[in-house]
DNA sequence: TTGTACGCGTTATCAC
DNA sequence: GTGATAACGCGTACAA
């Protein structure tokens, strides 16, 4: 801790600036000086203050990570990729978890600011409209992974929510189903409004007529997927497939087929949202959507990088792709 | 991101020194100037630079935590839990996954240390040990959570594995069972090989004697559960309840057992370890051992903290409790 | 090729 | 009660 530049430079006799040069690999440096340098820094051990020449550089080398809640079971594979891929970029990444509180994340925000790192990726998060709006302002570089704000225009990383409602119903149409439920957290969340339409996009091409009662909305919440899962099951005509928004809503379908005395996919067939590590530990396996998280974490970063580089706000929208998961819980019908 | 104390000062009229004193509510000011400067840092929007305080104070507010893979199931839990308190005790934390590679710990602890980071918690790690002794010599704060590397000795957060392995089969036995397996990760893991003691412990004292063949050698994994809980089933005589080491060994479990036609917990009771979030999803709700994740993560930052005040290793090594959570993987024996 | 001196934003010491 | 000023550890013009 104690051993500074200053302290190898008389230990090498030679000036700071010197060593400093060595350190930054800086041309211009005679080659026996160099080897005097190196051999003092090894000598005690030295290991340059990156906080000190942060503060001369302006640059910390750290990125903000903020996220809603750590317990989210996306999270893992999310973190993984921004932390991986901040690595590789010279990046580490501080981390908060507001555990959805919106003051939180704004003292996070500030925190973050007050420790001088270089940009901030949002995750999940609702976002705090004026505050993003500040940030702008500010042009300080931000980016958030998964909602998107309207309001504030600022960069983000998204899902073809539409699109993966698509693809999941059309998977069931082409095994044969008709009549396709849907378990969906409703107009609450983006997300579960775009898959909706989706779905409704897949059935209208099929010349499936939309029919309300085959909708059925709750939280995203093992409960609340076995609770709608049962309204399906109790309606007069049962479907033969249902979507469910999310894994953990659909792992919540499951048990109120198994209370139901039925079966999957024999009697019905399920397909879940986001491809979680459970989905393959459920028995049946359960076919899902994979969101790649990983991929949205690493993208966060690059888009992230990018801005700051850029030196101001650079408002872009990615939108990925997602893919469809086959594995057990869906059977063909003829 | 521009203005800094210096220019509040100017502001205000006031000299900087003026200012760091309203900013640390240092006493001895004038109630009016005070006033004159908190408007100040109100109009401009000021906030300090911790960086640059960080440096004159030799202390930055921040710890490191260093995990081998963020993808590990009992991750979150303890992250929330070092988060949080750390959050509370006004530290930051600075994050790292080393992907199981002890030569990328080794340059997590290195950047951290340029970093300047107050202290650092390693968890789950298999503790390089030449890195710790450094780390000792220098008096630098560590504390490790769940592994224990005996040579060097270091903080540690412990749990009371063989406390846990006890637990487990003393509730087997009072619900009637004396035929018991256990799948274990075996002695290349110590929590696994003091499972298995605490194991072999409950055994004894209900004077059952030890039986090799019921003792079944996998890694942790879904599969290697599996394979383990196969064997345990075609032996000749195969056992009424198997304990096994951890929750994703006993999801294995559960595998074998629909695939050899019988059912848990009528044909065969499981008790798993760690009581993962998908403990309570899968059916029948496995009954486990809950190790209190979150507090361990808690008590490794106090401990920290406590080790960063006393400004030198304490060697404390906390152990804590594990409980046992029926659920309904277990029938009772009569 | 190398050294001197200043500045990065802050706090602490010592005058006044 | 308030203001200069020297650190903290480093990078970088500029001078030598």
């Amino acid at each position: 801790m104690a051993v500074t530049i200053r302290d190898i430079a008389k230990h090498a006799k030679v000036s700071v600036s010197t060593v400093s040069r060595v350190l930054n690999e800086k041309p211009d440096v005679n080659e026996e000086t160099k080897k005097r340098v190196t051999e003092a820094i090894e000598e005690l051990g030295y290991s340059p203050n990156i906080v000190a020449r942060g503060l001369v550089l302006q640059k910390s080398n750290v990125i903000g990570f903020i996220v809603p809640d750590i317990m989210n079971p996306s999270f893992p594979e999310l973190a993984r990729g921004v932390v991986a891929r901040a690595k590789s970029h010279g990046y580490s990444v501080m981390f908060f978890d507001t555990n959805h509180d919106k003051r939180v994340e704004k003292e996070a925000i500030r925190l973050l600011q007050s420790k001088q790192v270089d940009g901030i990726i949002l995750s999940f998060n609702q976002a705090n409209k004026e505050e993003l709006e500040k940030l702008k302002l500010e042009k300080f570089p931000v980016v958030q992974i998964y909602r998107k704000s309207d309001e504030s225009a600022i960069s983000t990383i998204a899902l073809d929510n539409f699109g993966s409602g698509y693809k999941a119903v059309k998977y069931l149409l082409d095994m044969g189903h008709r009549r396709i439920g849907h378990i969906t957290t409703g107009n609450h969340s983006q997300s579960g409004y775009e898959r909706l339409k989706g779905y409704r996009k897949g059935l209208d091409e099929a010349d499936i007529s939309y029919n309300e009662e085959l909708i059925v909305e709750g939280e995203n919440s093992v409960e609340a997927g076995t609770e709608c899962m049962r309204m399906l099951l109790n309606l007069s005509e049962r479907p033969t497939a249902v979507f469910a928004s999310h894994d953990v809503m659909a792992i919540g379908a499951y048990e109120a087929v198994y209370n139901a005395g039925l079966s999957i996919p024999e009697d019905i067939s399920i397909v879940g949202h986001d491809n979680l590590p459970l989905s393959v530990l459920v028995r049946p396996k359960l076919t899902t959507i994979d969101t790649h998280k990983r991929r949205l974490g690493e993208a966060g970063v690059d888009l992230l990088i990018e801005e700051m580089a850029a030196g101001q706000p650079l408002n872009k929208e990615e939108v990925f792709d997602t893919e469809l998961i086959i594995r057990e819980s869906v059977k063909a019908l003829r």
